[in-house]
DNA sequence: CTTATACTTGACCCCCCATTCAATTTTACT
DNA sequence: AGTAAAATTGAATGGGGGGTCAAGTATAAG
């Protein structure tokens, strides 16, 4: 016995989140928010809150994206563990528009914001990342059970030069270096890992 | 025949930097630029220009910091290759105090932000960046030649791997990790490269 | 001592920031 | 048709954003 809602939720996270994305925090006003999403300020506050709030919601919808990469390459079981980590970097970096890898991470560029010093955001953001990390771990133990992990190297190592190079590769890609380089990139970080 | 300035452009400077680096262009409000380097708002816009400009002259400042960094490690004559890339790391990343590492790098704490779109901004950044790129290439030629350098490896892919290790390890310093989780990455990066 | 020159000061400007809210519209149930 | 519930709207609010400027102040040259 209400009015029913006239925006798509899931349209407006996606159109924030790019804006998100693409300024950061700081530099995305409401206004900007409104702009891109096309909903109106009051639908805003009263549908998602604050812009604290809505810029959390909009992480949300990052991970999510995040968590579709995961699903189709990392928790692959028809992929190994090696072709799987290599088919997770394709899905996050190599396979998507030149227009989003050119964005960088939502995630990263969040930490390398003042948002940062938020102790919600920081938890958010961190949260995000552990989920890309814990994945990597579970295929980086299966290398290790079948002896295709690099001798002398943890799994825990290997996971943080992995994380190291996908962060690098994300400030690289901001920094507008092109698909080929970030590939080599890749592949460099990933051979000193494997067996 | 005028009256002299009272402030210090140095320490000016580098209160300006350590705000900007910190907490990023947008979140550095001129107030903010006032309060943390203690001169007065006619003074700031007489002596520094507008906002925009401080942050040149602030990423300026900056980049004196990678010079000295730059002149005491990788051109310093008294060391070898792969020693002198080696303490690079050190003077950067792992031989600074806990606030700054904790604060990343303002180059690439800039590139994650708005101000990236900026094409003057972009140039100051980058052309920073390339200092550092350009003395490891340097070093790398050097160890090349001595026969220090993985085969298959080339000079510029060599260089590109160490930017990008710089750079993730610039994102995780900003998400906390501590300073030996950060050598071992480096250790391992260069390792990867070293004959 | 006078004067030209530059630095310093803070009040002031307009604009846009995030946020609120009362009025309006749209629906579903009775 | 009447009404309760929720969504929508945009004007309004207070505050802080970046930037300006006229007045005051300190200096060195003449």
């Amino acid at each position: 016995m209400a009015r029913p809602v006239e925006f798509d939720e899931n349209k407006v996270l996606n159109s924030a989140m790019e804006q998100f994305w693409r300024e950061g925090y700081e530099a995305s006003s409401v206004q900007k928010l409104l702009d891109c999403t096309g909903i109106n300020r009051g639908t805003l506050y009263n549908s998602f809150g604050d812009k604290d709030t809505f810029f959390k919601s909009c992480v949300d919808q990052y991970h999510k994206i995040i968590d579709k990469q995961i699903e189709s390459s990392l928790k692959n079981p028809e992929l190994n563990a090696w072709d799987s980590i290599n088919a997770y970097f394709d899905e996050a970096v190599l396979n998507i528009s030149n227009k989003h890898r050119s964005m960088g991470c939502l995630l990263v560029n969040s930490l390398c914001e003042s948002i940062n010093y938020d102790k919600d955001m920081k938890k958010v953001v961190r949260g995000s990342l552990a989920t890309i990390r814990k994945a990597i771990v579970a295929r980086l133990k299966e290398a290790q059970k079948k002896s295709k992990l690099k001798k002398g190297v943890s799994v825990e190592f290997a996971a943080d030069v992995l994380m190291n190079t996908l962060h690098g590769v994300r400030v690289n890609s901001r920094d507008g270096k092109n698909n080929r380089q970030l590939k080599e990139l890749i592949k460099h970080s990933i051979n000193t890992l494997k067996k």
